[in-house]
DNA sequence: GAACATTCTC
């Protein structure tokens, strides 16, 4: 009897139960087995629970049904109690193991470590009597994948001189699980050499594990030459793997070609074309190909894969289309971890905390990328303050882990925001006692964080620590010494990195040289730093550097020279660079330039109240009361709020800051009589100093 | 005549 479709099942069995239906074990076990093949797990299942008798096939089919299933702890139940067991049963278990069925990652280790035991066990059980081979191609090539998962490479070494030297379990899935096991381990060398040796009898999985090797490898040359020959054999996984290859290796106009090619020879597309090519969407920030891409998915129905409807959300995440994100997150992939952390990414790179921190929250398990995303957006915004609460969640929440070194980056970044040497400091040791390898972005980060917190000694003595300099390295240090007014050394190691290390400028090099030239007011040498750095290095000149070159001749009185270099700004101000060029104007008591200047700057930044209280302060300190009432007045048409001076200390608690004027403090009053009292010692002391020099 | 293994995705 040939069971083929589930109809034949069902009227084979329906007619079996009317005419009075003795159970024959091989029936029952074929019934059950299509059965469960169909989804009907239950039934299936009743059957077996009914059978008067069962023999090993019975369990096995059992077993394997529960692993279809995803049910590995029924299946290891089953396999516990099963009272027949063979070769089959103890590989069904093995690959229920290897293959983690159940899809919980967070067991994945403790099920390694039960296959390995398994495997251990067939090697010295006597399965089945002894009367057949503990080991066959069906345990080979399953150890495979696990030596695979686990770059457990002295096993694959073994298991590979076990099917030479045994010969017979060599299977038709050895050579590409042979493959696929060096190249994941890799060893890459291995696996070229056992699929040069499998050429004569060159299937598509072994060319398939083959090209995803050389991809690994971004041996993409030799992945290509390999794929294009014996064209035959090319199915769809085969281009889903070389474009693939080329999207990871970032290669995505040329992935993208591949797609169309594929396309245009009419192989079948799957969930996997898809994905990969919404990656290279992605990745090419291409909003256009990326919606054209959509509608091919939705086209095909495939937005109900989750790989899919994800790739989709972080096509439009990583456009800036956050409209559209949020769109196809709520029609098609509503829950789905991997949308809602594009979406804390994209929210947390533009800014947007609040949506960020609420998308974080709504997630059960919170991965590194969300993390770290959080981290560096609140540091982004400067919201400091926000940072170390998180990096407090972070500690309290994932005790184990040690933070990721971009987040240790965005907590020095947020210790240099709130000048707090003491965390700062706290960071580094971490850092020295737990960061294996530091790289010069960590260490730029250390730098920059001990010379913003007032530490410029501390900054140049990891500084002459690093061996390996870069351009970063070198800014940071340089604006460094710009802030401390060391404009000598300054200038000295921009020189050093040229000569010595022959690292070549950048444009923040340039911004850190004027802002040296702006502090030190050395106009001559600013101005030929801003002259070099366009004809010497062909670096055109930003907001910034303009900012910068202004500053150092408002302060210089040269405003002449200010508003010659406003008139040829290449692009259209923006607020820094007004904002530089009305200080200017204050500076050098030109209210009429500032005036000009204001109305620019208000138009661009109609609703910064700073902005208001600068201009207000440009006129009062002329004494010229009717200006300063008419800018009063604009301002309180617009709710504009003055953001008030503070000043702030981190103290074990936390940051606590203090407003002029504010009494919010529980112990204010202690606060301001202590104030008191140290207003009163320095007067006193200045008395004292004063009638010394006298004397 | 029934049961177990390989290649490609965020």
């Amino acid at each position: 009897m040939h069971l083929k479709s589930l109809k034949e099942v069902l009227l084979f069995h329906s007619q079996a139960i009317k005419s009075g239906f003795q159970s024959i074990i091989f029936t029952t076990n074929q019934l059950i087995h299509y059965y469960a093949k169909n989804g009907f797990l239950r039934h299936a299942h009743k059957l077996f629970d009914e059978m008067p008798e069962r023999n090993v096939y019975s369990w096995n089919t059992i077993i394997a049904a529960h692993l279809k299933n995803h049910d590995l702890k029924k299946a290891e139940f089953l396999f516990n109690s099963s009272p027949h067991k063979d070769l089959v049963t103890y590989n069904s278990m093995l690959a229920g193991y290897v293959n983690n069925v159940d899809d919980k990652p967070e067991l994945e280790h403790e099920r390694s470590d039960l296959a390995l035991r398994l495997f251990v066990e067939m090697q010295s059980s006597q399965i089945h009597g002894g009367s057949c081979s503990r080991i066959d191609e069906f345990t080979v090539t399953t150890m495979l994948n696990l030596v695979a998962k686990l770059c457990f490479v002295s096993l694959g070494t073994q298991l590979h001189s076990y099917m030479v030297k045994s010969g017979n379990v060599f299977s038709g899935f050895s050579c590409s699980s042979l493959i696929d096991m060096y190249s994941k381990c890799g060893c890459f060398r291995e696996a070229i050499r056992v699929f040069n040796e499998c050429r004569g009898c060159l299937d598509s999985v072994s060319k398939n594990a083959i090209v995803a090797a050389c991809c690994r490898e971004s041996e993409l040359d030799l992945a290509l030459d390999i794929f294009w020959h014996e064209v035959e054999l090319n199915d769809t996984i085969s281009w889903n793997t070389i474009i693939s290859g080329f999207v990871q290796n970032g290669f995505h106009e040329k992935a993208f070609r591949l797609f169309i090619c594929m396309m245009e020879n009419g192989i079948r597309l799957n969930n996997h074309t898809f994905a990969s090519i919404l990656g290279a969407c992605s990745s090419m920030r291409n909003l256009k190909l990326g919606k054209e891409i959509h509608a091919h998915v939705l086209k095909a129905g495939f937005i109900e894969n989750s790989f899919i409807s994800s790739g989709v959300v972080d096509v439009y995440c990583k456009c800036g289309n956050m409209d559209y994100a949020k769109f196809a997150y709520t029609t098609s992939s509503i829950g789905n971890a991997f949308s809602i952390s594009s979406m804390i990414v994209a929210y947390s790179l533009m800014g947007n905390m609040e949506e960020a921190r609420r998308l974080f929250d709504t997630l059960i398990e919170q991965n590194t990328v969300v993390w770290t995303a959080l981290f560096s957006g609140y540091v982004k915004s400067q919201c400091c303050e926000e940072a170390f609460n998180l990096l407090s969640e972070f500690l309290a929440k994932e005790a184990n882990v040690i933070p990721d070194a971009l987040i240790l980056m965005s907590m020095l970044g947020a210790c240099a925001i709130q000048a707090s040497l003491h965390p700062g400091k706290q960071i580094h040791s971490y850092i020295l006692k737990s960061v294996t390898k530091i790289d010069g972005k960590l260490l730029s980060s250390m730098i920059d964080m001990y010379s913003k917190c007032g530490h410029i000694t501390y900054a140049e003595r990891i500084f002459l620590q690093v061996k390996e300099r870069d351009s970063v390295l070198y800014n940071v240090m340089i604006t460094g010494y710009a802030h401390h007014g060391k404009e000598n050394e300054a200038i000295m190691l921009f020189k050093e990195m040229c000569e010595r290390d022959n690292i070549r400028p950048n444009a923040a090099t340039f911004v850190a040289l004027l802002s040296t030239c702006r502090h030190a007011g050395l106009v001559e040498l600013g101005e030929n730093y801003f002259h070099a750095m366009e004809s010497d290095y062909g670096i055109q000149p930003e907001a910034d550097h303009y900012a910068c070159m202004i500053d150092l001749y408002g302060r210089a009185n040269q405003l002449e020279k200010a508003s010659a270099l406003m008139e040829r700004v290449p692009f259209e101000p923006d607020a820094v660079l007004l904002g530089a060029f009305l200080n200017a104007c204050r500076i050098n008591r030109n209210l009429e330039l500032a005036r000009e200047a204001e109305e620019k700057l208000l138009r661009i930044e109609g609703e910064s109240g700073s902005r208001y209280v600068q201009l207000a302060n440009v006129y009062a300190s002329e004494g010229n009361w009717v200006e300063v009432g008419r800018i009063r007045k604009k301002m309180k048409g617009k709710e504009v709020k003055k953001l008030a001076g503070c000043s702030w200390i981190h103290l074990e608690n936390g940051v606590t800051i203090f407003t002029s004027g504010d009494t919010s403090h529980l112990k204010s009053d202690a606060i301001y009589s202590l104030l008191a009292c140290l207003v009163a010692e320095i007067n006193h002391l200045a008395v004292v100093e004063r009638s010394k020099a006298l004397a």
